[in-house]
DNA sequence: GTGAAAGCGCTAACAA
DNA sequence: TTGTTAGCGCTTTCAC
C-alpha cells in the first residue's frame, strides 16, 4: 500500500526513492531521450510504488507546451454538440492533444469569458462554434497565435480556419425540395433565439427561396425553453388551429419536428398527404419515430473530425499556418413526411 | 487595433507598457491587495490595450492553487449527464471554481487514464460518477489530497463524499408500485452494459422485490448501440410477440420506454389497461409523448448542485475535510401508463 | 547515458 | 501603497 502522503509527490521524491537524478527520472517518465533499461526500470518502479502523478502545470510552464485544445460550444443540452465533440475526441485520441470543453449558452458575453479563461491556459488550438463573435472575442482569437477553427457554419468570414455547412444553402435546399413537391401553404416553427445565427441563416435561406417562387411563409411560431418535443406538439396544435389550410410545416430542429409529427398522427391527420413535414439535423432519435421525418444531415461528426484534424496537423507543424475552409455538404433525408 | 505580436504577452509587457512594477500589475489584475486608483487605471488600460491574457499555468504553479474541478462522467450522449453538469456549472458559477469535464465511456481503463490526466493538472476537487473504480483509480483519488465527491449512486463505500440516490431502492420502489397495481407478468428491457453499475443495481433491487412477492421476470431483452428510441420499439415488438401474456414492461431508461410506448400505441394496444409501462430517469423529453410514461426522477440537477456545493465549501475551508453522504430520494412519477 | 544549472511566468512573503 | 526576492516543479540546454 502506498504511503499516505498528503503533499502531492514531486519528481524529486521519485528521484530520491530511485536514486536517479531528477533529470533522468523526467526522461523516463516522458519516454524522451536514451535511458538504460536498468535505470528506466528503477524509476518506473519507484514512480508506480509511490503513486506519482506528474505535475502538468510545472511541465507546461517549463516546456511552453500545453497539449490542450479548447472547444467552445453553445450548449451540451442539444445533442448536436455532444456529437461534434465525439468526432473531436475520436480524432484527438490518436494524438497527444486533449479537448477541453467550454459552454457559452449562446451568450456572447459568456463566450468572451469562457474564451478568455481557456486562452489563459495557453491551449494548442481553439475549436469554436460559429463565425459570429464579439469584437473582444475575435481580437483574442486573432492574438492568441494558435490555430483557430470555427465550426458548424461557413457563411461568413473565418478568423483562421473553418469547417461546417452553409446554413443558408441548407434552408434553400429544403425550400426547393418543398416547392418541388408542390406544397404551397407553409408554416414555420423555430426557436426564439436571435443569437442562434445558424438557425437564423437557415430561415433566411428558406424564406428567400420561397419568395423567389412567389411563396410566403403562411404562419410562424417561435418557442424558448421547455421540452422541445412538447413545444413542437403545442406549437403545431396552435398553428394548424389558427391556419387550417397549411399544407406543410418546416421545423427548425428535429425535436420539435418529432413533437409535431406525433401530434398530427394522433389527430389522424394524413402525413404527408394532407400536411408535409420537414425538420433539420438528422438526429438519431428520429429513427424510432412512427414515421421517418424528412430532415437534413448537418454533418456533425464529420465537422468534429475535420476540425480536430486541422488542429492536430497544425500542431504537428505539418501544415503551414494558413486558413483552410472546409465546406461540407448537408444531405437531405427525404424520410416519408414529404410527398414525392 | 492591437499590435500583431505573436509571442504571447507577459506580465512584464504590461509592466513596461504601464510603468508599474510586475508585482503591482499582478495585484491589479487579480484585485488583490490595495492599489491606488491611479495605478490601477494605468495598468488596466495597458492590459486592455495590449490584449493581455494572463498565463494561468504560471499563476497556478506559483500560487499552488488551481481553480479547476475535475468532473468525470461516463458519457455525454445520455442527457442524464449534461443535466448533472448543468447543476454543477450553475453552482460553481458563484465561486472561482471551474468545472472541467472528462468522459470515460463506461470503461474503467479509460476512467483511469482520464483521472490520471486530470489529476496531473492538480485540480481543487474531483466529482466522479459512480462508486465502482479500479484499484488504481481508487488509489489515485485517495492519494490526491483533494476533496472527492462520488455522484449518482450511494450503494457502496465512498472514498470521501458521495451524493446520489440508491438505485437498489429505486428498483425496489418501482417493483412495489407495480406489484401494488396488480401486475403479474412482467418483462424487462435494458442495456447490455455490465459496467453500468447503476442500471445493474436497479435491476437487482427490482427483481429481488418481485421475487419476495413470488414474481419472476417473465421475459427480458438487452440492447447496445443505436438509437435508443428505435431499440425500445424493436425490443418491445419482439418481446410482446414472444411472450404475448405480458401485462407490464419495465424499461431501464426513458428513451427505450418511449420507443416501447409509441410502438404499443401504434399497435392499438391499451396502455395501461392491457399492458402497463414504466421506465427510469424522468427526462424532459417525456413531456411531449402522447401519454405520460411512468418513471422515476433521478434527481440529476440536484446531485450536480449538491456535489458542487461540497467541493466549493471544502475549497473555501468551510467544512472540515470529512466525508459527507447525501442520499437523495428518487420520486416516482406515476404518469398514466401505470393503472391505479 | 547521465547530471547540473538556468529558467518558464507568475505570486508569496517580506521589505521599504 | 509599492517594490524586491525567491521560488513553484518541471524541462531545456549543455556539459560530462
Amino acid at each position: 500500500m502506498p504511503s499516505p502522503i498528503k503533499r502531492p509527490l514531486t519528481l524529486r521524491d521519485v528521484s530520491e526513492a530511485s536514486g536517479v537524478s531528477e533529470m533522468t527520472v523526467s526522461r523516463v517518465l516522458r519516454n524522451k531521450g536514451d535511458v538504460s533499461t536498468a535505470t528506466r526500470q528503477k524509476v518506473q518502479d519507484a514512480a508506480k510504488r509511490l503513486g506519482y502523478v506528474p505535475n502538468k502545470i510545472a511541465g507546461a510552464l517549463a516546456s511552453q507546451r500545453v497539449n490542450l485544445v479548447a472547444v467552445i460550444i453553445p450548449s451540451l443540452g442539444n445533442m448536436v454538440f455532444p456529437e461534434v465533440l465525439t468526432g473531436i475526441s475520436e480524432t484527438l485520441e490518436d494524438t497527444e492533444l486533449q479537448p477541453v470543453v467550454g459552454v457559452t449558452d449562446y451568450l456572447p458575453e459568456k463566450e468572451e469569458k469562457v474564451l478568455f479563461e481557456m486562452l489563459s491556459w495557453r491551449p494548442s488550438g481553439v475549436i469554436i462554434a460559429g463565425l459570429e463573435h464579439s469584437e473582444a472575442s475575435s481580437a483574442m482569437l486573432r492574438q492568441a497565435g494558435i490555430p483557430v477553427v470555427e465550426i458548424m457554419d461557413v457563411d461568413g468570414e473565418p478568423i483562421d480556419s473553418c469547417v461546417g455547412i452553409s446554413h443558408r444553402k441548407a434552408g434553400r435546399q429544403m425550400a426547393e425540395e418543398i416547392i418541388d413537391a408542390g406544397y404551397k401553404r407553409i408554416g414555420f416553427m423555430g426557436t426564439k433565439m436571435p443569437l442562434d445565427h445558424r438557425a437564423r441563416k437557415r430561415f433566411e435561406g428558406f424564406t428567400r427561396t420561397l419568395a423567389k417562387a412567389g411563396i410566403e411563409i403562411a404562419d410562424q411560431e417561435f418557442y424558448s425553453g421547455g421540452s422541445a418535443l412538447a413545444k413542437g406538439r403545442e406549437m403545431t396544435a396552435k398553428m394548424i388551429d389558427r391556419t387550417p389550410d397549411l399544407d406543410f410545416l418546416y421545423f427548425s430542429n428535429d425535436m420539435i419536428g418529432a413533437g409535431g409529427l406525433l401530434y398530427l398522427l394522433e389527430r389522424g391527420i394524413d402525413v404527408p398527404g394532407q400536411i408535409g413535414l420537414a425538420a433539420f439535423n438528422g438526429v438519431e432519435l428520429l429513427d424510432g419515430l412512427p414515421r421517418k421525418l424528412a430532415t437534413m444531415d448537418a454533418c456533425r461528426r464529420e465537422i468534429g473530425i475535420k476540425a480536430a484534424q486541422i488542429i492536430a496537423a497544425r500542431n504537428a507543424g505539418e501544415i503551414p499556418p494558413e486558413g483552410e475552409i472546409v465546406n461540407l455538404d448537408p444531405k437531405i433525408t427525404p424520410g416519408d413526411t414529404l410527398r414525392r
